[in-house]
DNA sequence: TAAAAAATTTAGATTAATCTAAAAAAATTA
DNA sequence: TAATTTTTTTAGATTAATCTAAATTTTTTA
């Protein structure tokens, strides 16, 4: 069994990982989890005597195969509670994610499984993210942003790139929700903002800042 | 914000309180969080700093106003999720106990209010157990025990008090469930065991040892 | 490439929660 | 009531997770 403190140094070394070819440091790990180097350096000692983490002096650390199977489930769980929570007990998709820090590091997997079946075996969080299966496995879908299609093209939206509160806040706002259909009109030179047409009905301006953190197919 | 273990404590002290007239006993807690009396001496210093317990050394311990209001909204968040963990997910009334043990520790009053509507606001756990409200006020009902009953007496099984896994199995063996209609037909004189009707369908022997733990009314 | 800057680790503390062993207080018994 | 037993508290350690300050290593810059 290991600690949440635990759970959420691999939960975070595996999102500081992607995409990245090198190791993640030790002051990025710091960033992330609102301590202080040397708190992670001790940290990352025990990590790898777990086997959960290869690390060297200096280098900066990658999740074993272990530490990554792990992580996913962790993943699992903060989705899946986030599914509960949204389509259960009719929580804002802005809302969801602080609740489900929490509740990822109950340890039961009749408890996990048995809620995956309650909710119908979701394969995407409120967020539009991947939900890993009982293995540590998750699909890894490669989406566009938003502010990288070009004029003319017509797009579903698939997922966030950003998780704030405000930033949620902002799309409902705007009515943007996941699967609604985007057509791009134009993009403006003088600020990259985009004009779309929403589900065939109504057009919206997407500041640029919005429109790189829309996930799209 | 309070610490799981300092909950625990409170949760415990409450229990332990119930139908005593003296303050519970640094051994009793020791024994009940399974640990040793100079750990709890050392926590209950800390709970009455807090304000949370009235506390003189040698004396034994009372729950304050305060004390008493957080035990019981822990309780609440733990009966709650029995409910969850039995109705919709569909675990045993053997099981829940358990997992509601961590689920009772997440700190998010909107989402026990919610869980509460989501659930059609039950008034009691899946043990027959009575659920606080959210001010931490809890109804006392007062129930008697099968083995009290006279003969001829037809009451309702209405909850337990024993929670152990093995005793609420054996009660799903022998077919006893919550609400189930009780005859007393006869107590044998030689070992107390109650031969009951149960439903009016079909006759069981319960032994003196069961029917102490069954409540009805 | 040597000096300066930045990143990381180590040293030494702190805090909550626990422990064992010893001391002290309360309760029981003779 | 005095002696004995039981209960409870204190003293002093330990462990996980954290911190600040200092030392060390790596990286960048001039
Ligand atoms: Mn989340
Ligand atoms: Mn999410
Ligand atoms: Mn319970
Ligand atoms: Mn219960």
């Amino acid at each position: 069994m290991y600690s949440f403190t635990e759970e959420n140094y691999l939960k975070t070394i595996f999102y500081l990982s992607i995409g990245a070819k090198e190791g993640v440091s030790t002051n990025a790990l710091a960033d992330s989890t609102n301590t202080r180097a040397a708190s992670v350096s001790d940290m990352l000692k025990r990590l790898a005597e777990k086997g959960l983490i290869n690390y060297q002096k200096y280098r900066g650390v990658t999740l074993t195969e272990e530490g990554e199977r792990l992580a996913l489930l962790v993943i699992r769980k903060h989705r899946l509670w986030e599914v509960f929570l949204a389509e259960k007990l009719q929580f804002g998709w802005d809302e969801v994610h602080v609740i489900a820090e929490e509740l990822e590091h109950i340890r039961s997997e009749r408890l996990i499984e048995k809620l995956d079946a309650f909710l119908g075996y979701p394969k995407f969080d409120p967020h539009g993210d991947p939900i890993p299966n009982a293995a540590g496995e998750m699909p890894r879908f490669i989406y566009r942003k938003l502010s990288e299609i070009v004029e003319g093209t017509t797009v579903v939206m698939t997922g966030v790139s950003e998780h704030s509160p405000a930033f949620l806040q902002h799309l409902d706002k705007a009515g943007l929700t996941l699967g609604c259909q985007l057509k791009v009109n134009e993009i403006s030179d003088f600020d990259k903002s985009v004009s779309v047409l929403i589900d065939n009905v109504r057009t919206l301006f997407v500041s640029h800042e919005v429109a790189k953190n829309l996930l799209v197919k």
